[in-house]
DNA sequence: TGTACATCAGTGAACGCGCGTTCACTGATGTAC
DNA sequence: TGTACATCAGTGAACGCGCGTTCACTGATGTAC
């Protein structure tokens, strides 16, 4: 970015990188209109400040950007399973805390959830492939941690990923849908109530499954 | 469309509604790279075999035809949303025929389901609640055909509604997995069987809900 | 510490191209008599 | 049925604009001695 007179302390490196994660910032930003696809280089520079060619040195290209994209939205979609995993123990109930979290991840990182949500069937095809990858990496995670769960003792592997793939499933439309509800704490609340019954709903399901 | 040795039994309204037409498909083949949002008037013409400003006798912009796009895509979900209804009653279990449904409509009219799923979310603002607004008209006649079903009497309009949403959550979850799978037999296969197994769980959630 | 040289993030001009949109047009089809 | 006129789907030239990419460049920062 072309402001010479910060403190001089930083050094050449992280200067480049403050541009970096500008253009980050920037493609992030202009891609929720229109998606990565009808995003261009000169709109991106332009937001930055920077001469379109400033760009190369930094990226190949949108698609090669759209995947560095896709490495940040993954960073906090993973810190919210973190804190699922991790919640407040006083909530004594793992589907209000879960539904809680991750309203407040979606809130927080609305622009990260959002680029998952769209560039996942309209990105460029390695950006689909990405998200995919990374989505089913969540899922084994996920199927990995219902194992531990008291009650799935005598569940096949194959049973535990379909399960897994289930509440992903749940969870992202879930997403979606706060993302809709675009901050208004009504709909949130709302959307936030649907989930929990829903999730309740197969909650059940899944105890009473086998042993049926 | 520039075809001067058609037919001359096609009268002039006809051949308009041809030109149409082969706008619409040469619309959502080409959308189906990069989506709604990158998709030129210029590209759209040329695939059809006219000359760009011809486009503007059907539609006044790559919005408005997107619009009427959406009206095409939803003809072939609430086709198949028939089918499920109607399905052949040699199938005695629900979820096996409706997933049969499903996989079979995805494949014939995959287009359609692709462009559903991607402008969902990344097309132009219109579109976007254009869509939305008729997956909440399949949710409410899907909760209105529930309320029809055994075992949910005693169930509230708000829960009826709800199991509705997870459904329709499940079933579009479903479809994108199945358009992923890209028509490869083995892959669509797994998918379905994976399916299959989430709405029993479901199934036996829902029906153990309210009386637990 | 001071000097001479290397590195390299960002510049700016230039290019050819596809874009959406305007406008006046053409000529086959349709209609009124 | 035949003729004169209206309609209008598609044409083709032209426009100004933003695009991605090339290239040689500048000058502050970093490094070797």
């Amino acid at each position: 970015m072309p402001t010479p007179d910060d403190p001089p302390t930083l050094t050449r490196v992280e200067r480049k990188e403050q541009t970096r994660q500008a253009i980050l910032a920037a493609a992030l930003a202009l891609s929720s209109e229109g998606g990565l696809s009808a995003l261009s280089l000169r709109q991106v520079a332009r937001h930055v400040g920077v001469v379109p060619t400033a760009f190369y040195r930094h990226f190949d290209s949108i698609e090669d950007l759209g995947l560095a994209l896709v490495d940040d939205a993954f960073v906090s979609l993973r810190a919210m399973l973190r804190d699922v995993r991790t919640a407040d123990p006083t909530f004594a109930d793992v589907i209000d805390s879960s539904v809680r979290v991750l309203t407040e991840h979606v809130r927080a990182q609305r622009e990260h959830f959002a680029f998952i949500a769209r560039e996942r069937f309209a990105g460029p095809a390695e950006v689909r492939t990405a998200i995919r990858h990374e989505i089913e990496l969540c899922e084994r995670e996920l199927a990995a941690d219902l194992a531990r769960f008291p009650g799935t003792e005598s569940w096949s592997r194959e049973d535990l990923q379909v399960l897994a793939n289930l509440i992903v499933g749940a969870v992202v439309s879930t997403a979606e849908d706060l993302l809709v509800a675009e901050g208004r704490r009504a709909g949130e609340d709302a959307v936030a109530a649907r989930s929990r019954t829903q999730l309740r709903m197969m909650l059940i399901g899944a105890l009473n499954w086998r042993s049926s």
